[in-house]
DNA sequence: GTGAAAGCGCTAACAT
DNA sequence: ATGTTAGCGCTTTCAC
């Protein structure tokens, strides 16, 4: 019919009779069913984005670059939450598939092998986001969080600190987390250390359990010069802590986390910290489903990215 | 066929059969096409959800109470942001009707006219959320946030404030956060008060612009004895600066907030903030899609919920 | 318990 | 520049 050729502004058409085609549909109120459309074309306009959880910072982040890159392209982002469960990730993942998306992306490069059967099955474009330790399906755009965890220990040795302590979370399947408590040890041991003390703790306010967390650490190591947090909430959580009891920051003690959360803004002392580079990883992968890489590749794609350093006020400068 | 009644449960199929399909369908890694299963059936097991921003931490929490509502029903949440944006509120509107959803969560009052044309023409659940003053469409789950700006500046007076000021977004369609503003000024007005100063922000991290804002507004009118922030974002960053300069707390110097926001747990002190029924608001929200109102009703309800005061440490006891 | 046929509301390709 | 036709991959209904 003509009145699919206005709608979607192809072919040619008077403008008369576009006039009052448009015309027509206002008055109706109507608005097209794309389920028919997708059906008879094959092209759905929808990318699948799968992250772990929305009240982590972290993902709304991913996700503002994602959108801003897939805005007037046509395209629209369609998030699933996974809630860090591998078999919620494989529910999640059928079920948008089943929509037959354009692209998806999707966090990490851990999921079941139900999970990769169906995404090398898709034949759509898939990017693997936020990690690059590891084998991806076809495209990944991240960071090495091995990489960083070893960054971190080497700069905490290289500005004098020797006695350091871990507080992460302890959720099993965060594997960025865990990588980046690898990497990290990895790189004291290089140097001839070891932690000496490490927490993980569970749910709650991650604020609040930083605070704690490091109340009970330094409580039971009082010896400890440096405090390695998983992650910039619970870091923060700790800074304040430390602040609020008089410890010498970064002195005496010293406070790193990780993320580079626009939050630490706020604080009276800047955290110490390491750009996760989320929006940029958000903005790339959007690109690679729209096959607009930079290098005119087209799938498996692998884009790392180098998470910058923050030292901020919570650590030493190294002696020169 | 019969291989739609196996996939789907349904219709009697002999035990036998049903194996043959269903290891049929696993082994060729096949997955359902809803598209056409939706034209066919005219069902489409989503509902979508519109929220201004992901970013907001609000917003996290109504979700997730919505997944929780939704969870085992079959339905599945589909979210669009809008950016506090009306324009595109109609965008992401009219892209997710067309898909026809089960049911449509929208997060406040006001909407275009073509939005509202929209709703009304959709023939399926409309359940607006977060604020019930104003005309909701169908349903409608929330708070007075006017009411809970009046009970606010009710709780400050009685605890013998009298030199007030106000530090808010400047964004001009937050309705929620004016209406808001609006109820503290009217009562304040009937106490014969008003506000001795006032600020708005643009963007940027909530929790600096709370500090920065607080510097200014307390340099500028230091007989101030009470500062009420439209959200706990920037009253946690001007709690900060306070405790930092040395304010007596809540002694010389009351503060207070607004949603009840979990981070508020970590700070040194508590600031005083007002619930805002996030959580059940989601679910609420949800079941009224599902028709499952506790009084049997089905749409048009008007759920109205009372958001409680949490005092904290940050406003004197009322003198008894 | 299983198969056959019609059609959901569009788009694509081909007339006119 | 506009109309016509045949599907898209399912569900539904009805027949066997």
């Amino acid at each position: 019919m003509t009145v699919s050729r206005v709608l979607r502004n192809r072919g040619d058409v008077s403008p008369v009779t576009r006039e009052r085609v448009l015309e027509a549909a206002r008055a109706l109120g109507y608005v097209p069913n794309k389920i028919a459309g997708a059906l008879a074309s094959q092209r759905v306009n929808l990318v699948a984005v799968i992250i772990p959880s929305m009240s982590n910072m972290v993902f709304p982040e991913v996700m503002s670059g994602i959108s801003q890159a897939l805005e007037g392209t046509g395209l629209q982002p369609v998030v699933g939450v996974t809630d860090y469960a591998p078999e919620r990730e494989e529910n999640v993942l059928y079920e948008m598939l089943s929509w037959r998306p354009s692209g998806v992306i999707l966090a990490g490069l851990e999921h079941s092998e139900a999970s990769q059967a169906m995404l090398r099955a898709a034949g759509i474009p898939i990017v693997e986001i936020m990690d690059v330790d590891g084998e991806a399906v076809d495209s990944v755009v991240g960071i090495s969080h091995r990489r960083a965890g070893r960054e971190m220990a080497r700069a905490i040795i290289e500005a004098g600190y020797r006695r350091i302590g871990f507080l992460g979370s302890n959720m099993p399947h965060d594997h960025r987390a865990r990588k980046r408590h690898e990497g990290f040890c990895a790189a004291l041991a290089e140097a001839g250390l070891a932690l000496e003390d490490q927490e993980f703790y569970g749910g709650g306010s991650a604020l609040l359990k930083g605070r704690e967390m490091t109340a009970d650490m330094l409580a039971r190591s009082p010896g400890l010069d440096f405090l390695y947090y998983s992650n910039d909430m619970i870091g923060a959580g700790g800074l304040l802590y430390c602040l609020q009891q008089g410890y010498e920051v970064p002195g005496a003690l010293g406070l790193a986390g990780f993320n580079g959360l626009e939050l630490l803004d706020g604080l009276p002392v800047r955290l110490a910290t390491m750009d996760a580079c989320r929006r940029e990883i958000g903005r790339r992968s959007a690109e690679l489903v729209l096959g607009v890489d930079v290098d005119g590749l087209v799938g498996g794609a692998r884009i790392e990215l180098s998470p910058t350093l923050q030292p901020g006020d919570t650590i030493r400068r190294p002696a020169r």
